[in-house]
DNA sequence: AGCACGCCGACT
DNA sequence: GTCGGCGTGCTC
């Protein structure tokens, strides 16, 4: 009588590595099978991550109660890249495992009724569009590289059919029998973006976001699980997807800064997309129109091979960008409009053309103090100001989702009606405009105003139908729509995010404004920018208004290399927080005396965090700035089990760190 | 992440 | 004397 088998398995819960189980069933346990198991005094969900496990060192095994067998394993490729994602990430295996099992329910019996998606692959794959030569060139290369693990970039002007391009190797990716995944950057967002690849693609198509319904969720999971989706259109979340056959990854605007995770397992879905797709031995398509930094140089060094588009399609040229210099211009306190900027808008208005007035500040104010006494509104939970928002009537803290009715009467002096507003967001904007140009239709964009796609759709909609001609936008207004009769943009406030130690800032702003500007201009007539500026002589308003790429990456890669910040060093970040200050601060203090010293490392801090206090946590910090090659996870790792944090504090870590709050 | 175990304050 | 608060630690 042989003894039953012991196999490894990694429950669907944050624990570091796989635990043994015996395996009660006849027919041998295959790697990546679905199983149900006892895991303490529950029953969970896992994987089988080795047919051959080992007994624990101490403690009995228990069996694995069932096997899930109607879907097809995890694909090994996918148990690899988890595996190699835990360990660069410094997250426990199981937490990670758990972004791929996103779906709860999805095992659970008996099988709920309900609709049955059903995901037609599509039949040929000619385009509808003609493509240009140079599209054609660059689509040929792109097809040409499936079937093997290579990384590429495809680099062109706002405009230039990019999306036209990749559609092309989509297409001969799902030809070929493999799925593909487009990851795009707010996904809620982009129901234009989905429409265009149904009409290309038809049903096949699958939206994959957190906003999905739990039912469509499940059945989406598990058709894409078995390999009966062609086509997943999704944010972040869709990389870990179970892809029975993945034979195609494209990272659409791969320099947004929204595909850095940061909470939970923080991960840059652009890098782990790379990764992915090397496991999976497919191409990877990071596609941008500014590609970030790190990107670049990947090309350079000959890692990533770039696929250039240089013409904007059709008629449409590039809008010409003028810096306005804030200094020269006079107007009134409380008014943000440049009278250059009145100027045009009158003219573009006249020419039954529309505006977009581009602040990337949301609500009416960004701070509200009292006029005699100088209080101004905190919120209770963060070290940040509370922003006035008039449309909904309170007082709203971005960062932690804490808001309050503006009070009648100041709470430090008692002064009643002595609440004023400071500095402008788009409400304000609008006020403004509204005032200026009285005949216009008016609307607010900003996450505010388009919180449901529903919202969103709507006055997108109502953009394109021409029913409004100024748009008052934050930066949802600067992606991806395409409005043929919006002439003229203007930037109200374009140093804002220049301020603050933040290494990525002067990037981020470049590929902002550039992406902004691109609003402008793509039906027949030429865009028009400008760019309010305190600073016109800072390379950035430069050579974003003499359209240099080149020249601004070049300053941009020289900075970089001199202070040895990324992409020519590397990066982490230690996040303690702990409700409690004092123990924070004696963790912190832990740490600093168990710093790690090492050649080609350099420990900066401990300092508070950028938000001292968040959602009610006092935050330190230390960021660790490493030579390129030097090993910063195992640093980190013999850094944090040297030291026993106090009770109730949370240390996170950051590897690639990009917000710096 | 759950969930139980454990050690201190107000109750019938 | 118990009920229950949630800090701490484990899960093959």
């Amino acid at each position: 009588m042989a003894t039953p088998a012991v196999v490894l398995v990694l429950p669907c819960a944050p624990l570091a590595k796989p635990y043994s189980y015996t395996w009660p069933f006849a027919r041998p346990a295959i790697a990546g099978q679905y199983v149900q198991i006892p895991l303490g005094n529950r029953i969970v969900l896992g994987v089988v991550w080795d047919t051959v496990g080992a007994p624990p060192a101490k403690g009995a095994l228990k069996d694995v109660l069932r096997v899930f067998d109607e879907l097809p394993p995890l694909p090994a490729t996918l148990r690899t890249f988890l595996t190699w994602m835990a360990d660069y990430t410094i997250s426990p295996l199981g937490a990670v495992l758990k972004l791929s099992l996103s779906v709860p329910t999805a095992f659970d019996d008996p099988p709920k009724r309900g609709k049955t998606l059903s995901f037609p692959w599509p039949e040929g794959r000619s385009s509808p569009t003609t493509l240009s030569p140079t599209q054609q060139d660059a689509a040929t290369v792109l097809t040409s590289s499936l079937g093997q693990f290579s990384p590429l970039v495809l680099d062109g002007v706002t405009g230039a059919g990019k999306t036209e391009v990749y559609s092309e190797a989509i297409a001969a990716c799902l030809a070929q029998g493999q799925q593909a995944v487009v990851l795009l950057p707010e996904i809620a967002l982009s129901a234009g973006m989905l429409e265009r690849f149904r009409q290309r693609f038809g049903e096949g198509v699958t939206l994959w976001h957190s906003g999905l319904t739990p039912a469509t969720r499940r059945e989406t999971w598990k058709a894409i699980a078995r390999g009966d989706v062609p086509l997943v259109i999704g944010a972040r979340s869709a990389l870990f997807l179970p892809y029975q056959s993945l034979g195609l990854v494209v990272v659409d605007e791969e320099h947004d800064s929204s595909y850095k995770q940061e909470d939970g397992v923080h991960y840059h879905a652009r890098d782990m997309a790379v990764v992915r797709a090397r496991e999976a031995d497919c191409p990877v398509i990071l596609v941008s129109a500014t590609p970030a930094l790190e990107t670049i140089t990947n090309i350079k060094h000959g890692r990533y091979t770039a696929v250039h588009l240089p013409d904007r399609h059709g008629s449409a040229v590039l809008p010409a960008v003028t810096l306005v210099d804030m200094r020269r211009e006079v107007l009134p306190s409380g008014e943000w409009l440049s009278p250059t900027a009145r100027q045009a808008i009158t003219a573009t208005l006249a020419r039954d053309q529309q505006v977009l007035l581009f602040l990337n500040r949301r609500g009416y104010a960004p701070l509200t103090l009292c006029r005699s006494c100088g209080h101004r509104f905190e919120c209770p939970n963060c070290s940040a100001w509370l922003v006035q928002h008039k449309q909904k009537k309170r007082l709203q803290c971005h960062h932690c989702g804490y808001h309050a009715p503006p009070p009648a009467q100041c709470p430090a002096c008692k002064g009643e009606d002595t609440l004023t507003p400071c500095g402008p967001g788009v409400e304000r904007i609008a006020e403004e405009a509204a005032l200026a140009f009285p005949s216009a239709q008016l609307a607010v964009l900003s996450s505010d105003t388009m919180e449901s796609p529903q919202d969103a759709a709507q006055l997108i909609e109502q953009v394109q139908q021409k029913q409004l001609s100024i748009l008052v936008g934050t930066q949802v207004m600067a992606k991806g729509h395409h409005f043929p009769a919006l002439t003229l943009v203007v930037v109200l406030d374009a140093d804002v995010g220049l301020s603050g130690g933040d290494i990525r800032a002067a990037e981020r702003t470049w590929q902002l404004l550039h992406q902004v500007a691109g609003r402008s201009g793509r039906g027949e007539w030429k865009g028009q920018v400008l760019l309010q500026t305190y600073i016109p002589d800072h390379p950035v308003m430069q050579t974003l208004a003499h359209h240099d790429r080149n020249g601004f990456l070049k300053t941009q890669l020289a900075e970089r290399q001199a202070t040895g910040f990324p992409p020519f060093g590397r990066l982490a970040a230690l996040i303690i927080a702990a409700p409690d200050a004092r123990r924070a601060e004696q963790t912190t203090q832990a740490l600093a005396r168990a710093m790690p010293l090492a050649k080609g490392l350099e420990v900066l801090g401990p300092a508070p965090a950028p938000l001292a206090y968040l959602k009610g946590q006092h935050r330190w910090r230390f960021l660790l700035k490493a030579r390129k090659d030097f090993p910063i996870q195992r640093a980190i790792r013999d850094w944090l089990g040297a030291i026993k944090p106090e009770s109730g504090v949370k240390i996170q870590v950051d590897i690639d760190p990009y917000s710096f709050l």
